[in-house]
DNA sequence: AATTTCAGTGTACAGTTGTGCGCTATTTTA
DNA sequence: TAAAATAGCGCACAACTGTACACTGAAATT
């Protein structure tokens, strides 16, 4: 019972991971990889793919998890440190971006498959984005003692314009990027000025 | 002198992309149709394609144009009516939703370029986008007197905003997509409504 | 120790892709 | 009216795709 073979499974299943990855890049997209040449780098004869995967499909729905899964670990950090004191903002797009610039890959995954061809894809990257999404409402409502709606249109147009700026940065240098970091700030800060006064307007009556 | 021939060319090569644009749907990307696809449903032979264009690059690129054309085409009307009185967002909203209801192949192509594989395509549609940014970036400077910078930050934020409304409205039905529109109108005061304190602020001193 | 399970292999096949080449029929030019 | 240009066609080819199938050797189970 030691599980030398589930092991070795496993590992392999890793390398597919790790191969599909590698392959992906600014030019290259999901729908582009081919299962044999995942298959070649991953060091395997295309039809051993099968044993791990029943699809090109099912390897990239996982992907997407995994992405997903990163980015929320990453964003729980944030929230940690914001709880130490600091701008909450500022550390959340700071702690995003390190992650779009460590995880290229996985990002852009995220990002294309979003409007991609698949259906399922789809539907899997908005889970991801509309937990991430849910998550800051619910802070954004109790920290700043939001109305619940308001406070979710504000999470929303956040996460949005993160996102978006993410995309952007992918192609920038860190000159670029941290001038782009600064004018998300402050657009940012837009959004919570004007969705503070509408909260404050509502609960007034 | 007639030109009957550059006729019949210029109507074949409106057959080609009148076939990639049919083509094009949620399931199918760009990258996603063959040469011999398209060609096939203009009613020709596949290497007849080349007599009008080099590459499926240089379609797309066209396709790229026309959609930005259209969208451009569009917004001007939006402006008309502007000018004839009633709330900027609110008709400018309404304008682009149109836009993406009845043109969604092409607005697709403009959402899925913008991070898809091919940096000219990417460039092209930035191109587009930038140039709606830009325009909509002075008339807030002009109308509601802001600081310019902030006025471009405001643009930039509503533009993406926007944009990333119109991808979400493609899966959706009238009642949801009204109910969206009404969230993107919300959210687009929130920015306007920030960007104006801080123009103020910055005017004031 | 005998049997079963199964990750990984190699071969094979049918389908699709882009595109080079030579030809034809018709329009355009000279 | 003769010559040139050219949109469109059919054929052919090599490159690649996913995947069905039968097989092997080692690990797991009995």
């Amino acid at each position: 019972m030691s599980g030398v073979r589930a092991q070795q499974k496993e590992k392999t299943r890793r390398q597919i991971i790790e191969a599909a990855l590698s392959q992906l890049s600014a030019e290259r997209s999901f729908s582009g990889l081919s299962l044999r040449e995942v298959a070649k780098e991953a060091g395997l004869a295309p039809t051993s793919f099968y044993r791990h995967f029943a699809d090109m499909d099912e390897l990239g729905l996982t992907l997407v998890d995994e992405a997903g899964l990163t980015l929320r670990q990453l964003m729980r950090q944030a929230r940690q440190r914001i709880a130490k004191g600091g701008s909450v903002i500022k550390i959340s797009v700071h702690t995003f971006m390190e992650f779009v610039e460590n995880s290229d890959s996985s990002f852009r995954l995220l990002l294309r498959e979003r409007s991609g061809t698949s259906a399922a894809f789809r539907a899997a990257v908005n889970r991801e984005i509309r937990y991430f999404t849910l998550e800051l409402s619910d802070y954004l409502q109790t920290a700043n003692k939001l109305d619940a709606e308001v406070a979710y249109l504000q999470a929303n147009a956040a996460v949005t314009i993160v996102f978006s700026a993410g995309a952007e940065a992918l192609d920038m240098d860190k000159k670029e990027r941290e001038q782009l970091i600064d004018n998300i700030v402050l657009q940012l800060r837009f959004i919570a000025r004007g969705a503070n006064d509408f909260s404050a307007r509502i609960q007034k009556k």
